[in-house]
DNA sequence: TCTTTTCATGTAAACGATTGCATTACCCTC
DNA sequence: GAGGGTAATGCAATCGTTTACATGAAAAGA
């Protein structure tokens, strides 16, 4: 069996208590205790019991980690940042998926993190008002991107901003019949980064006197798959748009599959700007707005030292910037043709060179 | 304060014991009891506490997954598939990354899972032997991906046979100036995968009589600059490749982005063929080996469960089959024209359409 | 009717740390 | 030299469970 601290506390001749204290670099112990313990610890291959440990002190030493996807590109990049933080500073990293419904739902009626964690960091959920007040109720400082929880940190991107450069960026280049394809849910339960970024679109719009023409927003969840078959949606419209903004570099992957399948181009037929910086976004020369994912996966981990520690009272909310990429998926609207020319295969030399691998 | 098992055997006016028994499901509880213990637990939302359990039972309810990376497509695919069989079977999913050299030293130094978890699930990570011995020193069951370690489980894909697919293919479409794009290190500690799907690619090629030339054979270390940077380093040469495989989609990414940059396309060119069927190597329309990923991450969490339950005392071994997929990146090599043709833009259609999937 | 099982429950000893408080010894200072 | 401060250490309670064992009652068997 693994040795415990009062096989080293023997070994040393010392109480528990001073191993303890030793072992954790408190003060009040002197040099020669301190070096025989750590001899005795060293030669018994002792390592301390975290649960033990735990349940005597309060503390975990863990934070835990809730986020509806661990595969999406996004989030592990998010996770990536917070683990290299809060492995430096030696805390453990507890992943909760809340992708699926029913574990999502259990969670909330089990909280199985109670007591588990120090704190808490949660990804852009879609939470209801009860279950942020579960949350909050841990009695642990929560940390939240994207979404707006009171009394917790946050940290988030301008997503009104992003969006509206991205909408503007169109109207520049002469575009006045842009879609949109959103990401929103039918019920996002306080998930806002879609609303806020649609309001942007529409917003944008109305100033440049665009007329507001629903049939242009087309919803796409996020995923690949759903962003093609939401730019098939505009496509087939009696007047489809010139432009396209997608609020998520997947869905624009999506809705540039969905234009190469129907043997359209961007920017030449439609023009198409995503939001994040995919790391495939450079890959295929996709306009978009680049915000710092890992980054804001370290600004939260920071929060949650800075609440733990002690060192920042209250609640801080950190606003990220974000950045045009313009690459080759955008261009100037006059470009634009007919669609119908487009049905047939075109000769001639190319535009443009990046982004041309996409298979047809 | 959160309400402890006393409360609650004080409100059901039973003994703690009796609390524990009813809470777990264990037998021995009459069905009166039970339902008396579980409203007084309802009324006063009690939680256990998963320190005194773990403390008191030497169970954790943790599997611990140490990997490299958790910000690559791969490895976030594996972890949702461990994470969605774990969470059904109610375990949680402690994240280890060990991709900093620094991390992983002080990993196996301090041993900081010992006695934290119940399982141990160990991903395409170079171990030395010692690390390997550490591991399995710890007393707890261990599934492997990728690697192979005397007295664990292992899940895995057949690399040579995948690899050679990949290569023959090739050689079937009439190449025999066929490179490689490596992922391996100069330190491979054990991680093998790289070494076996190189073997397998100089065999492929010695049973068909191409003569071996190191210079095809450039490393990428499995990132997208580092593939882009192979695949240059390959056009240089005197006498480049009209083919290269490369063994994964996103070094394979990255020829590609060098392929465009030179003005160069895929098939016409240079035939390019990855490894792993990335989610955007469709979008690519490259011609990849597809491996079952997320569920890979499935096999080791059952191996895991089963190890647990005591199902199963052997270790076990499992290998998934992979399958060639192609698209449109890899063509004949008859279509392959002298390099420096291909330097101005070329008119007329494209040859391809959608990802045919060939079973292999 | 008198053992013998079986079942439900309680008692109390782990599990392995942390930490408030008490104790000791030593050094200052007036 | 007595009182007082300080640094190092030990004692023992505590954290919140699980579980081996003991107990008693009811059911079963002889």
């Amino acid at each position: 069996m693994a040795a415990s601290i009062i096989d080293v506390a023997r070994r040393a001749e010392v109480s528990t208590a001073t191993v303890s204290r030793a072992l954790r670099g408190l003060p009040n112990v002197s040099e020669a205790t301190r070096e025989r313990v750590l001899r005795a610890a060293e030669e018994l291959q002792y390592a301390v019991s975290p649960h033990a440990s735990s349940l005597a002190s309060g503390r975990t030493g863990t934070v835990g980690v809730i986020l509806p996807f661990v595969n999406r590109w996004f989030y592990s990049q998010v996770v990536a940042g917070i683990d290299s933080v809060l492995r430096a500073h030696d805390l453990d990293l507890l992943l909760y998926n809340l992708g699926d419904e029913r574990v999502h739902e259990r969670f909330f009626s089990r909280m199985p993190l109670r007591r588990r964690v120090d704190a808490l960091i949660v990804l852009n959920l879609p939470l209801s008002a009860a279950e942020c007040e579960a949350l909050v109720s841990m009695e642990v400082p929560v940390a939240v991107l994207g979404t707006r929880i009171p009394g917790c940190w946050h940290v988030s991107i301008d997503n009104a901003e992003g969006a509206s450069t991205a909408v503007r960026h169109l109207i520049n280049l002469g575009h006045r019949r842009i879609g949109m394809i959103t990401g929103a849910l039918g019920d996002p339960r306080g998930f806002t980064t879609p609303i806020v970024r649609q309001h942007a679109y529409r917003t944008v719009l109305s100033e440049a006197d665009i007329p507001y023409d629903p049939d242009l927003e087309a919803p796409g969840n996020f995923g690949i798959d759903e962003g093609a078959s939401a730019m098939a949606k505009l496509l087939s419209l009696p007047d489809p748009p010139t432009a396209v903004f997608a609020e998520s570099d997947q869905m624009a992957f999506g809705a540039l599959r969905t234009l190469n399948r129907m043997g359209l181009r961007a920017p030449d037929d439609v023009s198409v700007v995503g939001f994040d910086n995919h790391e495939t976004a450079e890959l295929l020369g996709l306009t978009t707005v680049a915000q710092p994912v890992a980054h804001q996966g370290e600004l939260l981990a920071r929060q949650i030292l800075d609440a733990l520690s002690g060192a920042c009272e209250e609640p801080t909310q950190v606003v990220v910037p974000t950045r045009l990429v313009v690459r080759s998926t955008t261009g100037a609207a006059s470009a634009a043709r007919p669609r119908h020319q487009h049905l047939s295969p075109r000769p001639g030399p190319e535009p443009d060179q990046n982004s041309r691998t996409t298979a047809r």
